[in-house]
DNA sequence: CCGGAAGCATAATGCTCAGTTATTGAAAGC
DNA sequence: GCTTTCAATAACTGAGCATTATGCTTCCGG
């Protein structure tokens, strides 16, 4: 028993024996593989000689298969099937007519931005499944680092410490997808609420009604930029809450103009813009690398489609 | 959608998807791969741009797998262990466990080397299933030849014009065996019984028994040689028949010592060599190449250990 | 009986691909 | 904070696989 059989089976000697089992001749499976008529024959000798046995018995004119080769092309259907239905699943995977892609957002965006992009994405790629949670920004960007999420929808403002957009998270990349004002709900029976613009720095005497910590935040920074220290007397994260509160006079409040979209004002209630004027970003936030995954880039790309103004907000060109 | 999804999976990419499915890590999988890290690294990275999709996601210090790196894990297993049953097949084939091999042999073979070959396969290789079908050399060859079986045993008388030994036929490869002598059977009453040789010249008014045109033939060249022509009355291929014949004082034959091992001489008749002698060759013949056949080669090794003395026959050296 | 066509094998050549070692940069644990 | 582990990159090397060109055998038809 000299020959030791160690170097196995490769994909292209079954692929030849399948095609010269089916075609009868070498010439012939190189034609239907695309080969030339040397290649084909110097594999099978390769082969051979790498599994100790003739695969093919060279037959007048033609050849035939050896009992080894007959093995090997009894087996060749069932090996090249399970890789085809391998293939067949990456296509569709490739081809977005399957895959998954797990979303977060925040608050906000459950009730503008995710139902606009899950019905894009049912629409557009109906093989895609698009799962959603909703999250602040920061557990949001946490989930994308673990992988608990693909794709983060997160907002910032300027120069926020906290902002996944900053350079130092190198293993994220976000893309801006617009900006929004910050706008100032005011009492329309308040003294200012009769101006166009409404300046911070007047009001330093109000009772402020602010959220989340983030948002707070920024309340806290923009009134700072404006030498006033707001007076926080409620708080919440509810925008309809909020917006109710100040209809009943109780207090201000700054809110993303994208919180209006679904909010409406009730009576008793106005929008102003501040000065100085402020705006938030909205960015989407994904592990780098993630465009390459095509259910991800196809919801990037229905991302970007999303306008602002839809929402009565400016487009960041 | 950009990327054409043409190329295909390859083997390898299975096996490293399933190894790092399995090992957790690129490294440990290259470990068990038996490759450098590098290498599964950058193959990868290769299969990777070929399908248009990541298989791994770096996630931090290690990677885990994407979700089209799943799809593969999951296929990995039925392509794989449909792949290790061809090759187990293969491995039986080459390892002698499995096999088959086809013979050919003449008539007076059936009875003397053809038991004792299929005896020595039975015990040697159990799994090799030895087939045997009796002819006569020619259509022995031809069945060679139309693949019908995968060795042959024949015999040739020298310059049997027919010999598939001859060298012209260079698709088929022939191994000399051993050969044995041609004999004189004759009635012991004989006037030339008493002689240990008897010249072929002094039988020119006997009466011959013959068998197939093979044999007949031999007689026939053999006379010529001498000068005589042989007068022919009687026609049996059957060793017992012709002896029996000979021993009701019918005639005289020329026969293979071969065909006396198992036909006893019966009484009345008596065996004695020939002047000039003459042999007839045993070979076993195959398709060139067939020896790189592990079954058939193992048939032909222990066909070259079967002994002509066996039969009390000369080997040839 | 003898060209021609078809099929396989061989030779010579070129190039791509897949492996190696060496090194760097992050990330995780002590 | 330092060390260890893992992955990515760079540069190099070699083997494998394809190509074209050519020769030999076999089969078929005039």
């Amino acid at each position: 028993m000299l020959p030791v059989m160690d170097a196995n089976l490769d994909l292209h000697s079954i692929r030849i024996v399948r095609a010269i089992a089916e075609h009868g001749t070498i010439s012939a499976a190189a034609r239907a593989l695309g080969y030339s008529q040397p290649a084909i024959s110097q594999h099978l000798r390769r082969s051979e000689a790498r599994l100790g046995t003739p695969l093919v018995i060279r037959s007048g004119r033609g050849v035939r298969l050896s009992e080894a080769g007959q093995v090997v092309a009894r087996h060749a259907v069932a090996i090249t099937s399970a890789l085809d239905a391998a293939s067949g699943d990456l296509a569709e995977l490739v081809g977005l007519a399957a895959g998954t892609v797990r979303v977060a957002a925040f608050p906000t965006a459950s009730s503008t931005l995710v139902p606009r992009l899950l019905g894009s994405m049912r629409q557009r790629h109906p093989g895609i499944t698009v799962g959603y949670v909703e999250a602040e920004p920061p557990e949001a960007i946490a989930m994308l680092r673990d992988g608990a999420v693909d794709l983060a929808i997160t907002f910032a403002y300027p120069g926020d410490r906290s902002d996944p957009h900053r350079p130092a998270d190198v293993s994220l990349e976000s893309v801006p997808l617009f900006t929004e004002p910050v706008v100032l709900a005011i009492p329309d029976r308040h003294a200012l609420a009769d101006r166009h613009q409404v300046a911070l720095a007047d009001l330093a005497e109000e009772r402020w009604i602010a959220g989340c910590p983030l948002c707070r935040g920024h309340l806290l920074a923009a009134c700072e930029a404006v030498g006033v220290t707001p007076n926080i007397e409620l708080e919440t994260d509810n925008a309809i809450a909020v917006l109710t509160l100040v209809a009943a006079g109780l207090g201000v409040a700054l809110l993303p103009q994208l919180a209006l979209a679904t909010a409406p004002v009730p009576q008793g209630a106005t929008v102003r813009s501040t000065t100085p004027s402020s705006d938030r970003s909205i960015q989407l936030v994904v592990q780098n690398g993630s465009r390459r995954v095509p259910s991800i880039a196809a919801t990037i790309e229905l991302l970007e489609q999303v306008d602002g103004a839809d929402w009565g907000l400016a487009r960041v060109t």
